[in-house]
DNA sequence: GATGAATGAGTATTCATTCAT
DNA sequence: AATGAATGAATACTCATTCAT
């Protein structure tokens, strides 16, 4: 599921001075937006804005991005990306074992805490950012829950829980505490964050059996 | 302000013609404006289009509500006080037994069921119903976070999870799972949803102490 | 000069209640006109406002003016009926005396003071109100430059000024000074006020040095 | 901000194409503003007017000024530093002499004949148009009060008038005149206006009899 | 006569997008 | 490639005026 993004490694040339002003402009339009999104959302920004904040002219926006919801769509791409990057190495990391689960909580953290512009956007639906957002986190749901069939097939998780029901709540509850978190990181510990998800996870992936309710 | 005309008392009717109409006029822009947020948003209906779909001229809308986010307002403030009153009863008619929580997640359930416009628009974050929204769940999270205190208080539930963190959690995979359900109902049984939701939240409520995962 | 209007005098008779009803709902309509056009002028006033501030429904001022137009019109001309009244007991009382500029210039300085807001509306040109005030103004200048006619016939004027600009002067500076002292009668003591506007006429009226009234 | 087109410094001329543009098209709304105010005043024109009638689309009159009233402002700021240039050039050329009065007078004249619109726009209150108006006027009536001054100290003119009634006296005169002159200048020759205009003020200025210019 | 809810034309203002330079 | 002035459709909001009760 790592993602490979002609952001990555693709250029190993060097561009022409025409070329690396252009992909210079393209990254002060993306850097724009990444911070006036996260702060303001995509509908308290105008492509004006976008384009004053990266020091280029208005008509300059429109030669990099078709419109605002496409600059929107690059960002949540290239964060998915990076997050994805980050939670695969995580659990390649600790294959197998029972901390699993702990490391997927804490990488999620380090990742929200380098990238808190980036959480904010991606986690925080704004309006017409909702069909964006909606893919983005529909993926994430689709990705945890292929890594949790993997564990239930392992037997390291219960099939107790409904599938689709589960991944849907885990992604909510992620998104949330996360979102939450970013927004004021005093809030609570790193640490305390990650036990508390943590918990929470397993309490629903494997609960050992003379625990069910009923 | 009592108007007294030629016609008064005669009639046993508690409102005057005038107040009557002015109530019919407010209550089809409030079914307006429910039916139109949960299909496009906030920011996909203009105040013509609640006023239109109302039956009601544009200048009227502004003769009942000051603006488009204060309809929203008032329809998120009404969608929280039919989810309370619901979820006070079912706790009530489950106090202390076992049965709370799956009490709870059938309440919730059954609500969406009923309200699925007034779920999409509570729990579908829209932009600028960024603020309405984000006062609607964080009183749900004050809300349920006190619920799980008592509990936390009586033994029912474990002191291990940070109540600020595990409330944002809840309330992060009820919105996300209810919202989800509610777009297609055929994606899970009521009873799957329900049961998932109860153990999840069973996982991080009172974990059997030797269930601790490390 | 003096003008008649169906204001003074006409009705002898007692009103009937319904009759006593509307024509106070009509004093009450003028009074708020009158004190909100003093304060924020024709444009900054809706007919909301006005039946609004005099406790009556905004159905109602249309009962009893055609619009917010003729309120304005009605209430100058009230106002300059009660002024012209003035300004004639004062010329009567002082008829021929060489007092007459002086008395003249004391009965408009009492006449502001006792009824700012009217002066207030009269004399502070108000966009639309700029058809209604011309009149005022124009009716005025006719009203001064004809007695300043009588004055340069039997002698106690030059004749060295032209009529028509001579009174469009005087008009406008009379106008001018009693708006802006009125705005705060603070500035300049009313006998101050007095002399000044005598001895500026003086000037333009009856030069001879002499003639000087103290 | 300087652009450096492949053309640049091709051309000796000052301004860059887009520049030269933008200045031509904020001449023409301040053209297009001073026709129509003059003509229908501040609430009788609309921003969609003015756009109309200096050829352009409605949305480019806010690429140059932020509302009406600021255009109106601007248009008020030039005429007032026309006038005084104009006032200041003609007292230079008259410097001490006694005929600075008349001097002033028939400045005042040529300007308004010259600038009818501008004229008409200054001295004709136009209700929300009364903040810059006042600003306008009192700022005229500063500078002849100061003026004044200096004639007092010089002993030019006499002490006896209190010199704030006196300035806003004549103000009020000066506005109004000329007003009522430019709104049909055959109502009476320049000279006559003058004339009358000039021993006015000398009766208020500098009394001695054997002063008077004739 | 009074009421006040409703009307809807009118107006200001914004902003995504285009295009000549 | 970049510029930035111009565009004009979209939209919120106001308020004079009407009319059923």
């Amino acid at each position: 599921m790592v993602v490979r993004t002609s952001l990555a490694g693709v250029a190993p040339a060097r561009e022409s001075a025409g070329e690396r002003s252009r992909a210079q402009t393209r990254e002060r339009l993306l850097a724009a937006g990444l911070a006036l999104f996260a702060e303001r959302g995509l509908h308290g920004v105008t492509s004006h804005d976008v384009a004053a904040h990266a020091g280029v002219a208005a008509g300059t926006f429109y030669l990099h991005f078709k419109d605002k919801r496409e600059l929107l769509r690059v960002i949540a791409a290239e964060t998915i990306a990076l997050l994805r990057e980050r939670l695969d190495r995580a659990s390649r990391s600790a294959r197998g074992s029972r901390e699993g689960v702990p490391a997927f909580s804490e990488a999620l953290l380090a990742f929200a805490e380098e990238h808190q512009d980036r959480v904010r956007i991606l986690f925080s639906r704004d309006g017409d950012a909702a069909a964006v957002e909606a893919d983005v986190l529909s993926e994430l749901a689709a990705s945890i829950a292929e890594t949790r069939r993997g564990r239930i097939a392992s037997g390291a998780s219960s099939a107790a829980l409904d599938p689709d029901v589960a991944s849907q709540a885990l992604v909510g509850m992620l998104a949330r505490v996360v979102a939450w978190w970013v927004e004021d990181p005093r809030r609570a510990s790193r640490e305390t964050v990650a036990r508390t998800l943590t918990r929470i996870q397993l309490g629903g992936t494997h609960p050992p059996p003379e625990a069910a309710e009923e």
